[in-house]
DNA sequence: TAGGCCATCTGGTCCT
DNA sequence: AGGACCAGATGGCCTA
C-alpha cells in the first residue's frame, strides 16, 4: 500500500463523517497504476477496515455493559473508558474487601450492624447511595474510594 | 479556542 | 493467506 500513497487522499483518516471506506486503498487500487495486483489488496485492507470498526463496536459494546454495573454517583455525564476501567478495578476491589469483611463476621447481622448502624434502625438506606447529613460523598464512595478527577496514570 | 474523548484508517505483528 | 489484535495518526465533536 505504501507504494500508493500520493494518490491516497489524506483525508482517508478520521472518516466518520464520511464512514465505510470512501477514497483510501480501494479508491487508490482504481486509479494507480498495476491497478490489477493493488486490487486485491485494496479488498484485503477494506475487508480488515470493515473487521476493525466491527471489533471495536463490541469493544465499545462491551464498554457500556461495564457501565451499567458500575456505580457512578449521580454524574450526569457518563463515564469514559478510562473512568470506567478505573471505577470497575475500584468496585471490585471494595467488593472484595466487603465479602472478606462478611466472612470475617459470623452472621450477616453482625456484618450489618458493622456498615450500618450510624444509619439509625429505622431508616437503613442501600448502602451505596446513603449519606448522612454533613457528608459530602455517599457511604458507597466514600468506600470505594474512586474519584474520576483524582486519579493518575499508572507508571 | 484549547483540550479531552472518540471513531476510523492504517501498517505491523502474531497466530491459526 | 487471512484474521485478530495493537498502536499511531488524524480529524470531528463537545465543553470549559
Amino acid at each position: 500500500m505504501k507504494s500508493c500513497k500520493p494518490c491516497n487522499p489524506p483525508a482517508a483518516a478520521g472518516a466518520r463523517a464520511a464512514p465505510p471506506c470512501t477514497g483510501g486503498a480501494a479508491e487508490c487500487a482504481g486509479t494507480c497504476a498495476g491497478a490489477g495486483r493493488l486490487e486485491s489488496a485494496a479488498r484485503r485492507r477494506l475487508a480488515a477496515n470493515a473487521r476493525e470498526r466491527r471489533r471495536m463496536q463490541g469493544l465499545n459494546t462491551a464498554f457500556d455493559r461495564l457501565r451499567r454495573v458500575v456505580p457512578q454517583w449521580g454524574q450526569d455525564k457518563k463515564l469514559s473508558k478510562y473512568e470506567t476501567l478505573q471505577m470497575a478495578l475500584s468496585y471490585i476491589m471494595a467488593l472484595t474487601r466487603i465479602l472478606a469483611e462478611a466472612e470475617r463476621f459470623g452472621s450477616e447481622r453482625d456484618w450489618v450492624n458493622l456498615h450500618c448502624e450510624h444509619f439509625g434502625r429505622d431508616h437503613y438506606l442501600p448502602f451505596a447511595g446513603a449519606k448522612l447529613p454533613g457528608e459530602s460523598e455517599p457511604y458507597g464512595q466514600r468506600l470505594f474510594g474512586f474519584q474520576p478527577e483524582s486519579f493518575q496514570m499508572a507508571s
